[in-house]
RNA sequence: GGCCCCAUCGUCUAGCGGCCUAGGACGACACCCUUUCAAGGUGUAGAUCGCGGGUUCGAAUCCCGCUGGGGUCACCA
C-alpha cells in the first residue's frame, strides 16, 4: 500500500503554450497523489526565460486545469505559505540564496561571453570532442574574478560541478541511475539577466516549498545529476524523483500538431468528457490491476500508486479515447446530455443562441434517440442535423430500396404519404403498425419500405429508430419532406 | 557521436522464476439482437514475450552483449 505521509506535489509549467496531454497526465498523477495522501497540490509558474514569455498563457494553463478539475491548493491567485508562485517574482529570494552558494564555492561566477563559449564548442566538434564549457572561469584568480566585476563585464553564476566521482539518481521507477562526473558540465544557474535558470529555480523552490515527490517527464533523467548535486551540495533532503515516461502519438514519435489535437482544451472542445479524459489517461501508463478499465475519480484517488506507474512511454490511443467517451457519455441522463450538447448546436447554429424553450424541448426529445450513438458531444451536431434541416437533396439509390424500382418506390411513398397523413395518433405506437400494414397491402418488405421512409425523411440511410424519428420530426414535417423526396423520383 | 532511459498482440497493458499451451481492454473481423446505424451480447484472428548468449531442474520474468526506439548534451524549460 502507498506511502500515507501527506505527500506535496506540483506542477510547474512554463507559460509558453497549451497544456498537451502528457503534460495533463503528470498533473493528473500529481493531483491525485496529493488527493490520496491528504496533500497539497501545488501549481508552480517557471517564467524565469523573458524571451519566451507568452502573453496569456498562464490564463490558458491555468483554465486548462480547472476543467479537468485539478484544483491547486498553492499557487498564483490561491497563494499559499510558501509563495509567491510565480518564480519571475521569487528573486529576491533566488539571490540571497545565490550569493550564499558562490561564498561557498558552490557555484562560482563565469564572465565567459556567449561568442566565446560558442568557439569552444567549433574547437571541441572540430577535435571530434563532446560539446561543453571548458570551465575557463572556474580557476580564475579573487583578483581576475574582482577585477572583471569591477569593470561591469556580464557575468553569470555557474555550478562547480565535481571533476571525479559520480551521482546517483533514485528514480522510483527505475532504480539508481549512475552519472559519472566526467561527462557532466558545470551549467549555468544565474543567468547575466538575474534571472535562474531551471536548474536552479526549480530545485530552490522544491525544497524551499517542501515538495516531497518530483514527478515530471523522462526527458529531465538526463540533467537530473545537477539537480541532485544542488541537493547534496546544500544538505538539503531530497524529494522523491518520479520520471515519468513521455505520451507519444499515434506513430509512436514525440506528441505534435500532426497527431491532431494534443492540447487538452482542444479534446474538450471537441466534446470529450472530464471523466473519459481523466480515465483514459489514467490508464496510459498506469493500471490498477489486470481487468479494471473505468475508474471513478475517487477510486482514481484511492487507488492510485505511483509504483505501478511503468516507466515506458505509451501512446495516447484516439480509439480507445472514443469507447471510453462514448461509455461516459451513457452514463449520463438524457436531461444532462441535453445541456451538454447545446453549445455545440448553438455553435453549428441548429438552435438560436440562446435556444428557444421549444427548440430546448425539441432537443430533450431527441437526446434518447441519439445518446447511444455519440462518442463526443460534438457528434450530436451531425446526428441531429435533420431534425432540424430538411435534406436538401436525395440520392437516388439510397432512396430506391435495391429490389425496387423508381417506379414502384415512387407509388410506395405515395400510398405512405396517404397512410401518414392520415394518422391520427402521431407517436410510435401509431406509426409502426400503420406501416407495417402499408409494407404488408403492398407486398414489400417491411425494411424496404422502412428504408425509403427514412431516406426520404432523414436524407440518411443511418438514423435512430425510424418510427421514433418520425414521432420527434413530427407529421406536418415528415408529410413536406415525403413529398420532396417524391418529386426527387422523376 | 558521448551519456542516459526503454523494449510483451496494431494500440494500452497483466505478468515481478514454475499458476503462461502468455491474461484483459481498445481496434479489426464474424455471429446474435434488429427497420438502418449505434448500443448490448457471444465468439474469432492477432505477441515463437526485439535478437543472441548465459544463470537455473525450470525464464517473458535474473545477468551480459547486440539491435531497435526515445531522451539529453543552451545564459529553454
Amino acid at each position: 500500500m502507498p506511502d500515507l505521509r501527506p505527500a506535496r506535489t506540483r506542477f510547474a509549467p512554463s507559460p509558453t503554450g497549451f497544456v498537451h496531454i502528457g503534460s495533463m497526465r503528470t498533473v493528473l498523477f500529481d493531483w491525485l497523489l496529493a488527493r490520496q495522501t491528504g496533500g497539497q497540490f501545488i501549481l508552480r509558474v517557471e517564467d524565469t526565460d523573458r524571451k519566451r514569455y507568452v502573453p496569456g498563457a498562464e490564463e490558458q494553463l491555468k483554465a486548462s486545469l480547472q476543467m479537468m478539475g485539478f484544483q491547486w491548493d498553492e499557487g498564483p491567485d490561491v497563494g499559499g505559505p510558501f509563495g509567491p508562485y510565480r518564480e519571475s517574482e521569487r528573486l529576491p529570494i533566488y539571490h540571497p540564496l545565490a550569493a550564499e552558494m558562490e561564498e561557498r564555492g558552490i557555484l562560482y561566477r563565469c564572465f565567459c561571453t556567449p561568442e566565446r563559449l560558442e568557439a569552444v564548442n567549433r574547437e571541441k566538434q572540430a577535435r571530434r570532442e563532446p560539446p561543453g564549457y571548458d570551465r575557463h572561469c572556474r580557476n580564475l584568480s579573487p583578483e581576475d574574478r574582482a577585477a572583471q566585476q569591477a569593470a561591469g563585464i556580464p557575468s553569470v553564476l555557474r555550478l562547480a560541478t565535481p571533476l571525479d566521482g559520480e551521482t546517483v539518481l533514485h528514480d522510483v521507477l527505475r532504480g539508481p541511475i549512475t552519472f559519472k562526473h566526467a561527462v557532466l558540465n558545470d551549467p549555468v544557474m544565474i543567468k547575466s539577466d538575474g534571472f535562474p535558470t531551471y536548474a536552479f529555480a526549480a530545485n530552490v523552490d522544491d525544497h524551499l516549498m517542501e515538495i516531497t515527490h518530483v514527478l515530471r517527464g523522462d526527458e529531465w533523467i538526463a540533467t537530473s545529476p545537477y539537480h541532485v548535486l544542488l541537493y547534496q551540495f546544500m544538505g538539503w533532503e531530497q524529494p522523491v524523483w518520479v520520471h515519468v515516461p513521455q505520451v507519444l502519438g499515434t506513430d509512436g514519435k514525440k506528441l505534435s500538431k500532426r497527431h491532431g489535437a494534443t492540447a487538452i482544451n482542444e479534446f474538450i472542445e471537441r466534446g470529450y468528457l472530464v471523466e473519459a479524459l481523466t480515465n483514459c489517461l489514467a490508464l496510459v501508463g498506469w493500471g490498477y490491476d489486470e481487468t479494471t478499465e473505468f475508474m471513478t475519480r475517487e477510486e482514481l484517488i484511492e487507488r492510485f500508486s505511483i509504483e505501478r506507474i511503468s516507466p515506458n512511454g505509451g501512446v495516447f490511443s484516439h480509439d480507445k479515447l472514443n469507447w471510453f467517451n462514448g461509455h461516459y457519455i451513457r452514463q449520463h441522463t438524457p436531461q444532462e446530455i441535453a445541456g451538454m450538447i447545446m453549445p455545440y448546436l448553438e455553435k453549428a447554429e441548429l438552435v438560436s443562441t440562446p435556444a428557444t424553450p421549444e427548440q430546448q424541448a425539441l432537443v430533450e426529445r431527441i437526446v434518447p434517440l441519439i445518446q447511444d450513438r455519440l462518442q463526443t458531444l460534438s457528434d450530436a451536431i451531425d446526428l441531429s442535423r435533420f431534425f432540424f434541416e430538411a435534406p436538401t437533396q436525395y440520392v437516388r439509390n439510397d432512396l430506391v430500396p435495391k429490389k425496387l424500382d423508381v417506379a414502384t418506390t415512387k407509388e410506395l411513398l405515395q400510398h405512405a404519404y396517404t397512410t401518414l397523413s392520415g394518422l391520427v395518433t402521431w407517436d410510435e405506437e401509431g406509426l409502426e403498425p400503420a406501416l407495417r400494414d402499408l409494407a404488408e397491402q403492398r407486398g414489400v418488405k417491411a425494411g424496404d419500405l422502412f428504408m425509403a421512409l427514412r431516406v426520404a425523411a432523414t436524407g440518411s440511410k443511418a438514423t435512430p429508430p425510424l418510427f421514433q424519428t418520425l414521432a420527434v420530426l413530427g407529421q406536418a414535417a415528415t408529410l413536406e419532406r415525403l413529398t420532396v423526396a417524391t418529386a426527387s423520383l422523376e
